[in-house]
DNA sequence: ATGAATGCAAATAGTTTGCACCTAA
DNA sequence: TTAGGTGCAAACTATTTGCATTCAT
């Protein structure tokens, strides 16, 4: 089962369960999606476009709605002024780790950080529900840089 | 020196080492800013024109990003769509914990999860910069919460 | 057939900017 | 005097919403 093929299964689900409909520009929508990490709408929006022209802004927007209810993504925001979204696969987490100059977004996890927010949650008297963890880095665009010797 | 007081110096030395000039408004809105946490513009504005009705909202946005320059002031975003800011002061960091039932926002600091970040971008290859960090729990509207038993 | 989804355009919300007037230095 | 600051309104950006039309069921 490929990842488009579970995420649609769980959408498909979704649609279902709400007496929702099964639309081609959801289907369109999805299939560009999958492919994407971290894209913003108008990103997806022009993607999407390449294949169905007439695709509205609106439709992006719900469908994205639409795909983080299902569960199959996540909203980001890393600061920049617009949302993002990303494939939420099957009990995976992770948090983000941007550079400052070239933009490279890395995903990490460390379970050390994970249980210490719990920790700090009780000590406030609180239940931890959620978080959002992103690190700015700088690679100086050098060797260590995944985009160097990029402009 | 009070936090006004320094704060105050802090800006006077940023508005004189820039050729800025010293206004009225400027301390108006950084008295009221002083004894706010973690204010959006709106709470600003309409604290500041009660003392000066004739305050635009365009100065208090100009004023706020003086003040993250002059390095008082830190924005935050909590995910609710308007800009937060709060006073920074010396070598003083911390985190935040939201309630997502009562609101309440605590902060935090944790040595031990600043300390994993560096290890996690150095691991990428990336010299840490900043970081943003913010735990969501509940609290239930129990006992523990200090807004209990609020509505 | 009929109700939900789409696409467009208009509406929002938060923030920024242009510009005439004001004010600190 | 004069550059920088202020206040207002208009502009902007990302996103949402109203509505007539289209489409899935």
């Amino acid at each position: 089962m490929t990842p488009f093929d579970s995420a649609r299964a769980r959408l498909e689900g979704h649609i279902d369960r709400q007496g929702m409909k099964h639309t081609r520009q959801r289907v369109q929508i999805l299939e560009v999606f999958i492919s994407a990490r971290h894209v913003t709408v108008e990103e997806l929006l022009r993607a999407v476009q390449e294949a169905a022209p007439a695709t509205g802004a609106a439709t992006v927007y719900r469908t994205l709605k639409l795909f983080v209810e299902a569960g199959i993504a996540h909203e980001r925001n890393f600061g920049d002024g617009q949302a993002r979204y990303e494939l939420a696969m099957d009990d995976e987490h992770h948090d983000h780790l941007i550079c400052l100059d070239c933009k490279v977004i890395f995903e990490f996890e460390e379970q050390e950080i994970e249980s210490c927010q719990a920790v700090v949650a009780s000590r406030h008297g609180l239940t931890l529900r959620s978080h959002r963890h992103e690190i700015y880095g700088s690679c100086d665009l050098r060797e260590a840089c995944p985009r160097w010797p990029a402009s």
